[in-house]
DNA sequence: GTCTATACTGAGATAGAC
DNA sequence: GTCTATCTCAGTATAGAC
């Protein structure tokens, strides 16, 4: 690996965790890793796009154990997977992460709280979204698809909100009392049309 | 009124509205309202204070309408308001003021996306708060304190990302279909402790 | 291909004259 | 209260050394 970029990624991740993409300036950023200013434009090309492959570097083995998780559960209960096991598919590996990095959860949450989210998730996450949107319609036949696709606004701003945009350790119990409460919300009987 | 003052206030609403807080420079702003820069410094402080001079102009009416909403609901039922007309009461007011003036609801979705909650809505938004808080604890005694606490959040994240954060106007539509997902979440029995 | 030095543009903030 | 001029700092772009 290039060690100017390497260098790069973990002053990045770090400054941001700790202080917020906005706040965190690329003069600073290049000061911690010891390298010239130019260098974050030749090789990620703008602060945009060095965040971003701060973000790609640790999401990839997060969303291949989500998509393993999800694929197991498939298996397992072939047809429809209970809200609750897909919910805790999607979160898990991300509790997992925060335990191993607690920096890269920090910076998730940074992303989401200063609404970056769209631009870099979608990018990042696209796959990984499609499919557990799909087992999701899958276990709820009874919703309408337009009120199925409320709840997946729903449950996206819970999540983004409480998986990144609240400090503390503890992902798994967190996760749990999400699991419930999404699980609340997704299998509520349909609002009534007025 | 100060002529000045409305004028910075108007067209930063506006402006933000349509392009986001940090895309909108001071210079646009005072360009529109045809007043000089250091008239913002003058009148409100910085630029993130003029933010919150926009909201608060618009948010009083809302949350007054709320806390009257609540009332009668608290009235009606002495005792514990059901969840959904709890819900209700903090929703539809905001649902309101989006047909009144969809500038203010704009700009309160740019707030969430931008990632300028807290520093903006608590300080604007506390009693309200306080008391629809206090108005469903007492409606669900059955939670602990802990999972009380982090459901609000869950709803919290739900609500911001729905109301503020995506485009559509059909918010009496939203809110009847946000109040049923965030019923069932916060009626959804406790998650078990592992 | 990689890194350094430096310049450019636009932002928010401020001091001081009127 | 208002305006001009200026300051500092940001992200970005480029020319050129190795």
């Amino acid at each position: 690996m290039n060690d100017t970029k390497t260098k790069l990624l973990d002053a990045a991740e770090r400054l941001i965790g700790e202080q917020g993409f906005a706040a965190t300036s690329l003069r600073h950023i290049i000061s911690e890793a010891g390298v010239n200013l130019a260098s974050v434009h030749y090789h990620f090309g703008s602060k945009d796009e060095l965040l971003e492959a701060v973000v790609m570097r640790r999401a990839a083995p997060v969303n291949d154990r989500r998509l393993a998780l999800l694929d197991r559960y498939e298996a397992e209960n072939d047809g429809a997977v209970p809200v609750d096991r897909i919910l805790e598919a999607f979160l898990f590996p991300m509790a997992q992460a925060a335990a191993s990095n607690p920096q890269f959860v920090r910076v998730m949450g940074r992303i989401v709280s200063e609404g970056m989210i769209q631009s870099v998730l979608e990018k990042n996450f696209h796959t990984v979204l499609l499919r557990f949107t799909a087992a999701l319609r899958k276990s709820l036949p009874a919703l309408s698809d337009e009120e199925f696709r409320w709840r997946m606004l729903f449950m996206q701003g819970a999540m983004a909100h409480t998986m990144c945009g609240t400090p503390g350790n503890d992902f798994e119990h967190r996760i749990a009392l999400l699991v419930r409460f999404l699980s609340g919300g997704f299998e509520a009987s349909p609002a009534e049309v007025k």
